[in-house]
DNA sequence: AGTATGACGGTTA
DNA sequence: CTAACCGCCATAC
């Protein structure tokens, strides 16, 4: 049941699995950067991070991941922001309020 | 194996 | 604020 078969030909790597873990994760109205999830990770970058979504995001949450600007890819901006604003993060201009809506990776108080 | 490619990030000008 | 540059690292070929 590889649910998250997207787009891509073959199946995730054992290195996509667990970014796309992470990112399902995200609670609605928060958002990580790909930095932030390299970092939670342990490995990759936020280069990598972004090829994983590009290639297998289409299934998970990817407006949640954001540049470490606050903005959203450049070919995500619209559809982000449009997504994010309906969760009630704070959107300033095309930009996320990383101080208010950055999630640590943390449960957001049990 | 080696090279090219990114939904990135930080620094510098 | 914009633009250029470089370091980063998993993948594709």
């Amino acid at each position: 049941m590889g649910v998250r078969a997207g787009v891509g030909g073959g199946e995730p790597t054992a290195y996509a699995r667990t970014v796309l873990d992470v990112v399902e994760r995200i609670p609605p109205g928060r958002v990580m950067t790909y930095g932030d999830v390299a970092e939670y990770l342990g490995t990759g970058t936020g280069r990598t991070v972004g090829a994983v979504l590009r290639r297998y995001g289409s299934e998970v949450p990817w407006w949640r991941v954001v540049q470490a600007s606050g903005r959203p890819a450049e070919p995500l901006v619209q559809a982000a922001l449009a997504r994010l604003s309906r969760e009630g993060c704070a959107v300033h201009g095309e930009r996320i309020a990383l101080a208010a809506a950055r999630w640590d990776g943390r449960p957001i108080r049990i």
